[in-house]
DNA sequence: CCCGGCTCTTGACTCTTGTCATTTTTCCCC
DNA sequence: GGGGAAAAATGACAAGAGTCAAGAGCCGGG
């Protein structure tokens, strides 16, 4: 699967010449786990989008702690807020995994979103669709415990990656600071409640995988209704 | 200022025989204070442009407490993500005054959108600017003490409606539940940090008049560097 | 004008959650 | 393979914040 296999599901939506000059322009590089593709706070130069891996979106709050806000997929586009409202990045962006991404300048991009109503209308989706779930984290953040939270965030992760062959093994590994920075707690809160969901049966622990075993328990822990 | 006058900031953006067939096809209502525009749970027709008035947004949490997502003000558009996402509404639209508000039929709405470049593009901008605002408070809830996230939300809100004459006085009436559903707090924990305020000389109570006497100290209390 | 029902306020208490400190484990890199 | 640093785990403690309960104040409707 090569970068212009996966590049912008999205933007395929874009009319025929333009997904040509897409094709010309951009660039596709490589980062290695623990990389940075773009830092808070800089000025961004176009938008990315993911070819393969995983990447993690980050704020850091005023203490430093940072908190996660999103976790892109080989087909995402990251990066777009910055640019659409031409102001600095107010998250980074991580490498979960070595992965590719691709860079499409700004210009570019810009000159097309204001010509190509197709495109502007499906990005236009897409954001708000992320905005209604950023609109039920911050409900839930206000109103639900650390531990619903906790196995809201482990299924949360399993959407969005999946699970490995055995099919209860979360595909991706993260640290526990980074699971507590997903769930917006302390990283011993989240440690501790990882450990009582072993305890109870609900998720297996080898370092860092993660097994859901019973994911009917864990929905219900969740407490999800809407 | 009439309906045509304040009608969608963001719609000027359509092209001229567009703006025609939306005032055409539009239709404007008044909403006493505390009536409902429109209901979470229930499918989107089209959407709402604030004309004059102020409205709340808010999700009902599990447990029923709601949590304010948004004050829209004359010139906002509202109901756009159930409408793009073709989903029903997240969120239940508020009165918080007596308002008026223009109605657009979704079929035209989203038609015109396809086609009008210029308009999807503005959209997308308000909505990721939406997006940025949105995260910045998942980060705040999850690493800000109470007390930070209520002189925040009384900075908010000053920005949001401004204030009256006096130039301090909140040119909006909130009950106390209502402030503490915005911060993300539970009522009494609003209360009593008003109280500490006041008794601070960060702010002056009078019902639910209130103003903000030492903004400086305000801001510092809200600890913002993002 | 007064009653009844709100909202607001305050106090007391509980408990969840965060912080700090320490130990144990893991995992690199030499 | 071993040493060392980072991550994970656990315990003890503090405190922020939520809940419950009771009283005060305010407001609209009869």
């Amino acid at each position: 699967m090569n970068c212009q296999d996966r590049f912008g599901s999205i933007l395929f939506k874009a009319e025929k010449c333009n997904l040509e000059e897409i094709d010309a322009a951009k660039v596709c590089s490589t980062y290695k786990k623990g990389e940075v593709v773009f830092q808070e706070g800089t000025y961004p130069f176009g938008i990315y989008c993911v070819n393969t891996g995983k990447i993690k979106l980050s704020h850091s709050g005023d203490d430093g702690r940072e908190q996660i806000v999103r976790l892109a997929k080989p087909g995402d586009i990251i990066g777009y807020k910055a640019l659409l409202s031409a102001e600095r990045y107010t998250a980074s962006a991580i490498a979960l995994d070595d992965s590719s991404v691709c860079f499409i300048p700004k210009d570019l991009f810009m000159s097309i979103l204001q010509k190509d109503a197709n495109l502007s209308f499906e990005m236009m989706r897409i954001i708000a669709s992320e905005l209604r779930k950023a609109e039920t984290k911050i409900t839930h953040l206000a109103q639900k415990p650390v531990r619903e939270r906790l196995a809201e965030t482990l299924l949360f992760i399993k959407e969005t990656y999946g699970v490995e062959q055995d099919g209860t093994t979360l595909n991706v590994r993260l640290s526990r600071e980074e699971i507590a920075n997903l769930v917006g707690t302390a990283t011993e809160s989240a440690i501790r409640l990882l450990s009582e969901f072993k305890k109870d049966g609900l998720i297996e622990l080898q370092g860092k995988k993660i097994r859901l075993l019973n994911q009917e328990e864990i929905t219900r822990t969740a407490n999800l209704q809407d």
